[in-house]
DNA sequence: GTCCAGAGCT
DNA sequence: AGCTCAGGAC
């Protein structure tokens, strides 16, 4: 293993095993504590994963806070995609106000339907990884990364228990994106599919550990512009490879 | 102007 | 595989 990916998958195993703590997701002390409270809260994670999508994270966390500020859940199963609509619009919530209101009502009413109202019956199962995988995906507006970024967070951070991990891939977005082509573990025109591979590859057993670790890298110092090398942890083995 | 934890449709 | 959605921080 090289000496990167052994930094890596240590620094992924190190939260994956630490035991629970409460999860800073933003600077919103109130919409920390609905998506720390999985018992009682457990929709509010998931749409908050579902909205992160094209804008900051920090951003997106917030946004079933500020929904359920004009309407608490369940009563909000109960307004239409108009109703929702108008709340993501007048607040400004997201970036693509119309679509990603429809994916928020949308899932609320999958939650109603298929889980009892009930969010946590998605993951409360001690289900397999695929199951968790699967079962996030089934949700419209949700994609590989944002299923696989959702099973991570309640894996190495929310310490949810599953039958296994080797399902949960890494989150192959914007950011992994660029460290791992800059690490010089795929091309520059590689495919979703050849990042998820290539964890697979390193980390077999939870490919998915490596998540965390590249995202912070990204997010803190290999940024698209004037990465901040000499403060990675990364800076003494990485190849540098800027397109 | 650049960049942001993408997914769906063609 | 390429295009579209289209907003706010910096």
């Amino acid at each position: 293993m090289s000496k990167i990916t052994e930094i890596l998958v240590k620094e992924g195993d190190k939260v994956f095993n630490e035991p629970y703590k409460f999860v800073k997701f933003n600077n919103n002390p109130k919409a920390n504590e609905l998506l720390n409270d999985l018992k009682n809260h457990p929709h509010a994670f998931t749409l908050a994963c579902i909205m992160d999508r094209q804008i900051k994270a920090e951003r997106a966390w917030s946004i079933p806070y500020e929904v359920f500020e004009d309407c608490e859940f369940p009563n909000v199963a109960k307004m239409s995609h108009e109703d929702i609509s108008k709340i993501f619009h007048s607040k400004k919530l997201h970036r693509f106000n119309d679509e990603m209101a429809l994916y928020f009502y949308l899932a609320v009413q999958k939650i109603n339907d298929d889980y009892d109202g009930d969010a946590s019956k998605i993951w409360n199962d001690e289900p397999k990884s695929a199951t968790l995988v699967r079962r996030f995906l089934e949700f419209k507006g949700v994609g590989i990364k944002i299923a696989t970024m959702a099973s991570n967070i309640l894996a190495r951070k929310l310490k949810v228990p599953m039958a296994d991990y080797c399902c949960i891939d890494i989150s192959p977005d914007v950011h992994v994106k660029r460290v791992f082509r800059r690490v010089g573990f795929i091309n520059e025109n590689a495919t979703v599919n050849e990042i998820i591979y290539c964890a697979k590859e390193i980390n077999p057993e939870y490919p998915g550990i490596l998540d965390l670790p590249c995202w912070e890298v990204g997010n803190k110092w290999c940024r698209p512009k004037n990465p901040k090398c000499n403060e990675c942890l990364l800076d003494k083995y990485c190849p540098k490879i800027i397109d």
